[in-house]
DNA sequence: TTGCTCCTCACGTCACGTGAGGTGGC
DNA sequence: TTGCTCCTCACGTCACGTGAGGTGGC
């Protein structure tokens, strides 16, 4: 308040830009805001989407828990429905807010970060037991190769073959 | 060959038993069927379905690529494929297969093992990185709490806190 | 005969993809 | 005026979920 500082930059972004940006299509973008995940701050006259640099945040920390947790959209919005209250507490505490709404909106925030810490520590056991799986097959081919004289063309190339495994559409 | 062993494990499992062991539901099989992800080794009499062990196996294998990689199904076809040729391989060799053919082959399965390392490699950093901004929070959270006088209705309680985020259905 | 599990359609759902046909600002 | 990006329907797709209605072996 008086600080000099504005709050919100103004919103500036279009929607094709976002969407680049964060490696979505625009489709999605609209589809997350038909589902109340991602409203755009507001709208140029002519009726296309703007985009705060807030909105962007939003969307990228929704991309996270969609790409890393594989959470479906209900409990992304859950969740960030619980974060947006735990920000409104941060304002309200300032002003002084009942003891017992400070409780619940930890209780449940701690709640949620347990789930999740406890399900990344799972999926990181997983993905490493994964690893060690896929490392000993690598080594047994590399054998095979060796015993029938195959030589391969070019060293271990992890960029093309991560190419040729297809991830890049 | 006449060593004595049943290479073939009698097909005994029925779809239900198969399901519930995996964790999915029936439809799943069939569907996976449907697009010759997984042949049932034989059918009864009466038309169920009858799956051996080795069914069973190459269904974890898809499940695994499904829910540790991510993969679309017909990602996972061409994987299986390829590795279903690498069994071949490895029976054809000790009846003499050209060196053309066994090099394909094993640059194939190479080829996509890389790719898959460099990224589950990618994945995990990604996930380790997500959990270290977890910890942040969480002590975050807890140092509130402490300043606001709140206690916790139990400790660290991680697993009744992974349930609350409704990781068990 | 009674349960139990199985079967095949076939429509529904979630998270978008993909045009069709049209409008708005540099 | 010409591109460019944007808009709203609206149907299509992938990976199943979910009954409807019926059959088969202990």
């Amino acid at each position: 308040m008086g600080t000099g500082m504005t709050d919100d930059a103004e919103p500036r972004l279009r929607i094709g830009e976002v969407a680049e940006q964060a490696g979505v299509s625009t489709r999605t973008l609209r589809y997350y805001q038909e589902l109340g995940l991602l409203n755009p701050a507001r709208s140029s006259p002519g009726g296309g989407r703007r985009y705060s640099a807030r909105d962007v945040a939003r969307l990228d920390r929704i991309l996270e828990l969609r790409d890393v947790m594989g959470f479906d959209l209900d409990r992304i919005k859950a969740i960030l429905h619980g974060e947006d209250r735990l920000a409104e507490l941060r304002q309200e505490v300032l002003a002084g807010v009942s003891r017992e709404r400070r409780k619940d909106v930890i209780v449940e925030a701690v709640t949620i970060n347990n789930g999740m810490r406890t399900q990344v520590g799972e999926r990181l056991e997983v993905l490493h037991s994964f690893l060690t799986e896929l490392e000993t097959k690598a080594a047994y081919y590399h054998q095979t190769a060796r015993d029938l004289n195959i030589k391969f063309p070019g060293g271990a190339l992890p960029a093309r073959a991560a190419a040729a495994a297809g991830l890049t559409t």
